[in-house]
DNA sequence: ACCGAACTACGAAGATTTTCGTTGACATTA
DNA sequence: TAATGTCAACGAAAATCTTCGTAGTTCGGT
């Protein structure tokens, strides 16, 4: 697994790189830490996972420090949008009508909410021309 | 695994669901012919999948024929909405604004799909009050 | 120089997923 | 009825994911 092919992260995968995208560069002390709240896992399992995690590209190693300190090798957009865009087809044969609307249905939202989602369409077309 | 409990099919599994929503009740071999198209997989390994699926409570069998004849539990809304609903969740903290934003990116989408996203929130909406 | 704390590396166990071969039952047909 | 084809059941291998224990290294303090 090279560093240029892009994989989908897996679940676990995903919750550390979502501490990275926040935190920033991060030491796996610091990444177990921020974990705790959601999930225990053992320091060596946050750790292997970093390790494995490495080695498939989705993230990079600067070992400068005894600590070794993580970065999230792309930026939260890029992978999200490999999620959604998976999805959307793996699930909803192409369709962004249709998955909005079963995200909508399993999640009570409010009117704002719809007139956020408007106001985003309205600018997203604007990016179209 | 009871047949009560609601869980996220896998990838393979989903393809088998899918194949069962589109063409109704099917046999084994049926859904291994369908699903030639897409994915080139043993017949077994298609019975095989389906038997755990049947163990899961993914779908239900019908053995009064010879060939085992096998229907999604589920209906194509109900496992979509979970699924659409995990990701919210897990990579977009709940936000479907972040979710639609992500989708469109990935995805080169007509004015015309912009359209029926913007109906589709107007009849959401609706529903609301 | 020694002890304990903090780190990485490594290996491995257990769970789950994916894939298929083999076997034996049953059905179709020559 | 004997041969051929179709089917379900079962077991198991290979791949991937998740989790953690142990060993060895390095650093700070005594």
């Amino acid at each position: 697994m090279n560093e240029t092919s892009l994989q989908k992260p897996t679940a676990s995968e995903l919750q550390i790189l979502q501490v990275l995208w926040e935190r920033g560069p991060s030491t796996v002390r610091e990444v177990h830490d921020a974990l705790q709240e959601e999930k225990a896992l053992g320091y060596t399992t946050v750790l292997k996972l970093m390790q494995i995690m490495t080695a498939k590209g989705l993230v990079r190693r600067n070992e400068e420090q005894r600590a070794h300190v993580y970065e999230a090798q792309q930026p939260a957009e890029k992978t999200k949008r490999q999620f959604a865009s998976d999805m959307l087809q793996r699930v909803f044969d192409g369709s962004a009508k249709e998955l909005m609307l079963h995200a909508l249905a399993g999640h009570r939202s409010s009117k704002n909410e719809i007139e956020e989602l408007r106001r985003m369409l309205d600018d997203y077309e604007r990016t179209l021309r």
